[in-house]
RNA sequence: GGUCGGUUUACCGAGUGGCUAGGUAGCGGUCUGCAAAACCGUUUACGGCGGUUCGAAUCCGCCACCGACCUCCA
């Protein structure tokens, strides 16, 4: 399986050629989210970046298995709420079970990711499903000496893992800095070192999600999960790691460890971290309070928000950027987003009914040459879409005479056009108006051609008092030398 | 404070040692009864100061500003 497939590797800040550990098989692990309140626009991107990553691999046809955790034990607080789990936080608030809690975002979430049209994952496990899988990890570390017990508590202990293995090289971190710089937080007065992180926490009496384990009943390490339930679908060994650059440290890093100290060997090879949307210059976060939802999003219900938008407007908002760079929200730039989207929706409308000529004035095949080029080096689809939009002029000019494709090349853009807008960007066509009703089409149709016969008796006002009327009910009328077209907007 | 990254034309956003990225908005034009669409053209671009080079927005140094991570986070 021969490919020209670039990916930015974190570990090693360059990009790299993809070779897949065991082709055409590929495993793929991303940091799902923790599901303990609506999802916002900042979860959208690592869900269409790499949607559009496992579309790609499947185009270049790789057999992925694509997995993406949903994390529904919880992380610890450092607040007024000392140790207290996320979700059961938020439980006692609301009153409900935490797994009704987690029921409740876990749907939201699935639904937003279903209005992105991303396509489901091969596996989404759920950490409270893996309770045992990492117990047993949190042994096997214990085995190997790189983690210790106290009070029923288990610790990693970093120390002893640096002076074998390089903690810190997917981060760039040096331990020293970080003993320096670790604030003090609870519980690590236990631990041997402030920068050791837990494998299993002992639950505290008003800590309701707990699980039995051979040191407490208590629950697991933040980090456990994903070096657990990577290691039972993928390997110890697996090509493909994606989540958001805010996980990178300590996140990742303690994943890279975790495995390493109980495998000996490096669990991933290529690393991919997508960039953080901001909001006025500032990271969107659930802890900021910045966010918006993608619900709020949809709807246009946020003061931020000057109207809605829909899913694929955002969609094309978030692959116009580099996934490496952050991207900024703004009414503005989404705006520009839809109209964008727009009009490359249309233009593969009208190059289905292009009038084929004897020769091509415009070189197609480099045109696709030139997409796939730009896909392979590291998803560049900001790239992809501006050769993308050089189609979109080649069609209209086509349209419009002033450009002359063939039957061929007319069937190659609607090949280009399928695969990389649809199949790969994962873009699709959103208002499926009444179309498809012959009796409302020819309603319409009759109005039309009342009109044009109006109009060529230069009775403008009335020619332009039916266009009007039309308008106001959403249909847009456009005037062709051949009569008159219309459309739904 | 430490580590890392960014600063691009009206806005968003690519890119790169010499060749128009692209989208959106504005302006002018073609077309048109008008409009819409489309097409063509267009608006002091590359934070500042030095350096390397025949040539730098692109490489190097310094400075300024912004951000991310160092704590749960997509």
């Amino acid at each position: 399986m021969d490919n020209n497939f670039t990916i930015y590797n974190s570990l090693s800040r360059k990009k790299e050629l993809f070779k897949p550990l065991h082709a055409p098989f590929v495993g793929m692990y991303v940091c799902g989210p923790t599901v303990y309140s609506h999802p916002h626009l900042g979860h959208a991107r690592p869900a269409v970046i790499f949607d559009m990553l496992f579309r790609y691999l499947t185009y270049l046809e790789y057999k992925v298995r694509y997995v993406r955790n949903i994390t529904d034990v919880g992380h610890l607080e450092n607040d007024a709420d000392e140790g207290e789990d996320k979700i059961e936080k938020k439980a006692r608030l609301e009153h409900l079970e935490p797994m009704e809690v987690v029921q409740k975002y876990l749907n939201s979430f699935l639904k937003n990711m279903q209005d992105l049209n991303t396509l489901h994952p091969s596996i989404e496990p759920r950490a409270s499903g893996h309770i045992i899988e990492q117990i047993e990890l949190i042994k096997e570390i214990l085995e190997k000496g790189y983690a210790y017990e106290i009070n029923g508590s288990v610790y990693f202990d970093v120390l002893k893992y640096s002076k074998k293995y390089n903690y810190g090289k997917l981060s760039g971190r040096v331990l020293e800095d970080l003993q320096a710089n670790t604030r003090t937080l609870d519980g690590q007065d236990e631990k041997k070192n402030p920068f050791d992180f837990a494998l299993w926490k002992k639950a505290t009496p008003e800590h309701l999600m707990r699980w039995p384990s051979p040191w407490s009943v208590g629950f697991p390490g933040w980090h456990l999960e994903c070096s657990a339930m990577s290691t039972k679908y993928l390997g110890d060994v697996f090509d493909i790691h994606g989540g958001g650059m805010d996980l990178q440290f300590p996140h990742h890093e303690c994943e890279i460890a975790q495995s390493t100290a109980a495998k000996g060997n490096e669990p991933v090879k290529y690393w991919m971290h997508n960039n953080m949307i901001t909001i006025d210059g500032q990271k969107m976060a659930r802890s900021l309070g910045n966010f918006i939802t993608l619900d709020q999003i949809f709807t246009g219900d946020h003061p931020l928000l000057l109207q809605a938008y829909t899913p694929m407007t955002i969609r094309f908002f978030l692959l116009q950027a580099h996934y490496r760079s952050t991207v900024d929200f703004s009414n503005e730039a989404l705006q520009a987003a839809e109209k964008g989207l727009q009009k490359l929706l249309k233009a593969i409308e009208t190059l289905k009914k292009l009038k084929p000529s004897l020769t091509s004035t415009v070189d197609v095949p480099a045109l696709w040459k030139k997409c796939h080029e730009a896909m392979d080096d590291d998803l560049n689809s900001p790239i992809l879409l501006s050769h993308l939009f050089e189609g979109v002029k080649y069609i209209n000019s086509a349209n419009d005479g002033t450009e002359k494709l063939t039957a061929a090349d007319i069937e190659l853009l609607k090949k280009l056009f399928n695969i990389f807008v649809f199949d790969i960007l994962g873009l699709k066509v959103e208002n499926d108006n009444s179309y498809d009703d012959e009796f409302i089409n020819s309603v319409i149709d009759a109005s039309v051609k009342i009109r044009t016969i109006i109009k060529n008796n230069k009775d403008w006002s009335t020619s332009d008092l039916i266009r009007q009327e039309l308008n106001k009910i959403g249909i847009k009328i456009k005037d062709k030398k051949e009569g008159g077209e219309w459309e739904l907007e």
